[in-house]
Formats: structure tokens, C-alpha cells, sequence
DNA sequence: TAACTATACTTGTCTAGACAACACTATGCA
DNA sequence: TGCATAGTGTTGTCTAGACAAGTATAGTTA
């Protein structure tokens, strides 16, 4: 079950019709067809990594388009990181050394529909209550002034998959506390309140408090993986979470796949 | 080293002067003006998510570019999900919805030396082994055909921080076994040795075993974050790799800035 | 030999124009 | 009224040429 996707979104590139009469195989625009060329290469290894590429001009000597038309598809194969180029030498097959594949952070909402389950969350705390040192600090508001805090259990064909522990800073969400939470979550009414400008994330493996294991049906001594999300707009902090998720019930999935 | 043709007749009709002159303030190209124009109008809230953006022809007009210049800026803007094209319409502001922030998973190795500490590795286990029935469908090897196993642990600055079990495959790294693993990380030697074309990752939350509680120096209640990586190269599965990391000591850190 | 120079090749960027595909709107007709 | 059609504005793509800037090398000079 992935809960997170690969970076490399395909974009629904449609294909467009072809202009020349010899488009018989691939509808593909010009460009396109350059970067599958380059890109089939790479991963046949016919340019192994550190390998000095073909130039622009033999490129366009070969596919009889213009310098403009290779040089777009060199250069998002450039910003995919599958080649690196330095001006006056050449384009070079990159070293996947970096392995870093990127995990998207997805709404849990979001996440549990789409995987054509059914997403159901249960409201254990909603108030208003007075910042401690630590939730002041993180939401920067003064200690003691007052502040949103959300305790909701959120269930994946009925079974408790994470407890969202949440401080949301009144300036931006005023009318937080009015929000129905078994509609819609926390995250998506926030969205739409305050536009995001930064996050802060940090993934870590805990133990869960007694009150969290008793919400999500497990054991005390059982890990969790626990992810913190700190959202910021333009300056203000906008809200602090801890997810919880049981051992057992979850972990991140992802496929790196360059080519 | 012919800076102006001075004999030409031709005359530049638009001044490309701005670079190599009036650097001083920007020294921008101008795609990247336009791109930070946009930019900045998207982080101050100018367009909201939603909003429709300028044209490109407006663009054209208000920066004194061609339309080559403005759409690049637009298309990179598109390719880093900061806005949304539909063709015949318009250029709209993207929804930030999908906070799909990016967690990277590096090498240990980099990863401490870039915190500027020192890294270290034991070697605990380096032999040929027969495949148990999981490894060999990992690694897509016969049951109970040979394969390398190692288990290591790194530290940083002494203390042990992730204990390293992993298997390879013979055939893509046939003298995995003479390398001194307290000079290369495996991660860097198969690197070298064989090309990656795709990785599979997966993070959860998990208890040690025992002997890994041991050589990480921790409780065996304490939590650990888990990482488990496996590599292919076209088809022949590389090696699989189970990280463990006590929780205490170890948390995936990430900022997802979009603008 | 060592330092400089001219040259060739590379990438990086921009222009002005063009055609195609698509969405929307206004208009005219039945 | 309802529908087809033309027009307008948008994005998507490509061309042929140009200049700028960086690198490497061969040749020349001190």
C-alpha cells in the first residue's frame, strides 16, 4: 500500500497530433522522441554513467530539428538529474550516486480513498486551551495565550490507523473550533483557510503516550511511526502536528525509477 | 578572443547588454526575472490558488521578451507544480494541496560527513551464505544458491547510529567480499560496480532484534526506524538492505518551500 | 620550456515569426 | 429558441539564426 508516490509525475503530456506525414509510429512532438532517444540510452547503457552524451549539434544533425528543440529536451533530462552538463565541454550521463527518490506526504484522507477504502475520523478533543512553552515556541504565540488543539483518531476501514494530535495558531484559523472534523480533516479545512507557504516535516519511530495507544487500539510498547508537521504562511505559523501511526498498520512505500 | 564583431554591419536591434553591463543589480537571465516575478507574486498572495495568471502575450508586452522566453519561465514554473496550464484557457495558480513535500534518503556516509562529523564502520558478518527462501525471492536467485551477506554498523563521531544487514547478488558484484568496508560504504562500492535503474524503499517503525539491539548499544524495547531498500539493475536484482536506526538517536528531517 | 594566442567546439540564452490545437463567445440562421 | 459557425484569445510547439560565455587544444612567441 503506497502511501506515498514517486516524484517523477508523468505529466499527461497527450499526444498531439503529427504534423509530418512520417508519424506513422510515434505521435510524440519532436522534442519528446529526442528525450525518449536519450533516455532509452541511458538505461540500456549505451552512455553509462560519466559518459561523454551526444552534442547538440550532432543531435540536431540526426533528428533534423532545431538547436531550440534539442536543447528543451537535454535540459529536462538536465532538471530530472539524468544528465549534467558543463558549458564549453559537454552533457555527461549522470551518476545516480544520489539515490535520493523523493516521498510525497499526501492527506491521510486523501491517502486512504485512494486506495478505495473508507476513510472515517472520530473527534476525542476539541477546545481551546493555553499554550505551553513547547507549543508557543512552535507556534510562536506568546505562553499561556490561547490556542486550538484537535485530538482525532482517523479510521481505514474501521481499523484506528493514525491519531493526528493538532495545535492550530487562532489568527489563522478563527473559526477552527466550528469546523465538523468527521467531514472534513483537519488538513483540508486548513488548505483552504490559510495558503501554505513552508512545511517542516520530521519522521521518527516512538513509543505512543498511553492516551494514543488506547485511542489506536494497540499496544504500549508497540512503535509507531510518528511524523511532525509544522506548517508556516509568509511568517506565522500556522499549525503543528503529530501523527501517530501504529507499526504494524503502516509504513512509507516508494519507487525510485529514474528512466 | 572577438568580444564585439566590430566590422559587422548588422546592428543589434535589441540591446542584450543587460548581463554583462548593468550586472549589477540583476544578473538574471531573463527567464529567471520572469520566473522570480511570478514567483514572488504567487508566495505575497498577488494570485491565490485558483487565480488566473498574465498571458503569455501579456507577459511579452510587459517584459519586452519573446515568447520563447516567457514560456520557459511559465513551463519550469508548471514543472515545479507552482502553477497549472490548460490549453485555450489560461495559466492558473496552483492549489499547494498536495503538500507533496520530499524526504530524501542519502547514503550514511554523506550523510554524516555532511553534518561534518566522522563516520566509522565494523564489520560484523562478510561470507557467502545460501539464500533462505525470502532472499532468494528478494534477489531473484535460486533457493539455497550462494550470496554475499554483510552486517555493519556506523557511527557517527562513536556512536553507533545505523546497523547495516545486507545481501547481494553475486552476479552483479562478484568481489563484494574483498572490498574493506571500513574504507567504502557497500551503498558507494555497488554504486560503482553496478549501475542503478531502479530502487524500491520502504520506512517503517519496528523493535530490533536482538543482535542488533547489541551492536547498536540500545534496549531491545526501544523503538527503531527502519529502512529497506532494494536496488535493481534492468531486470537483475542488485542487493537488499534492512537499516535499522534506534529512534532515539536517528529522524528523517525535510522542508518543503515552494516558492 | 613556459607563457600567450588564436581557434574550434561546446553549452546558455534570446529573437521574431509561424502554425496547430483547444476553449470560449458572439453571431447568424432555421 | 436552438444550433451551427466564425472569430478571438490562449497554450503547445517548432524554426533558423544569432550572440555570449566557457573549455580545450594546437600553434606561436618570448
Amino acid at each position: 500500500m503506497p502511501v506515498f508516490s514517486q516524484s517523477s509525475t508523468i505529466k499527461p503530456k497527450r499526444a498531439q497530433l503529427d504534423r509530418s506525414v512520417a508519424g506513422a509510429i510515434s505521435a510524440q512532438a519532436p522534442f519528446e522522441r529526442i528525450k525518449h532517444y536519450l533516455k532509452s540510452g541511458l538505461a540500456t547503457g549505451v552512455w553509462p554513467p560519466g559518459a561523454l552524451m551526444p552534442s547538440e549539434s550532432e543531435l540536431v544533425a540526426q533528428f533534423s530539428v532545431s538547436r531550440m528543440t534539442v536543447g528543451r529536451a537535454i535540459r529536462e533530462l538536465q532538471q530530472e538529474g539524468l544528465v549534467e552538463r558543463t558549458q564549453g565541454v559537454g552533457t555527461f550521463a549522470a551518476e545516480l550516486h544520489r539515490v535520493s527518490s523523493s516521498l510525497t506526504i499526501r492527506d491521510i484522507h486523501e491517502e486512504i480513498v485512494g486506495r478505495g477504502h473508507v476513510h472515517r475520523a472520530t473527534v476525542h478533543l476539541k477546545r481551546a486551551e493555553r499554550a505551553s512553552a513547547s507549543i508557543a515556541k512552535r507556534l510562536d504565540v506568546k505562553l499561556n495565550s490561547v490556542v486550538f488543539h484537535t485530538l482525532l483518531v482517523h479510521h481505514e476501514n474501521g481499523v484506528p490507523l493514525q491519531c493526528e494530535d493538532r495545535f492550530v495558531n487562532p489568527i489563522c484559523a478563527p473559526d477552527y473550533l466550528s469546523v465538523d472534523f468527521t467531514e472534513v480533516t483537519p488538513t483540508h479545512y486548513l488548505f483552504q483557510v490559510a495558503p501554505l507557504i513552508e512545511a517542516q516535516f520530521s519522521v521518527e519511530a516512538g513509543l505512543p503516550s498511553s492516551r494514543e495507544a488506547k485511542l489506536l487500539q494497540m499496544s504500549a510498547a508497540e512503535p509507531c511511526l510518528i511524523v511532525s508537521r509544522r506548517t508556516v504562511n509568509r511568517d506565522t505559523p500556522i499549525t503543528f502536528a503529530r501523527l501517530v501511526h501504529p507499526a504494524s498498520r503502516y509504513q512509507i512505500d516508494s519507487v525510485f525509477k529514474p528512466y
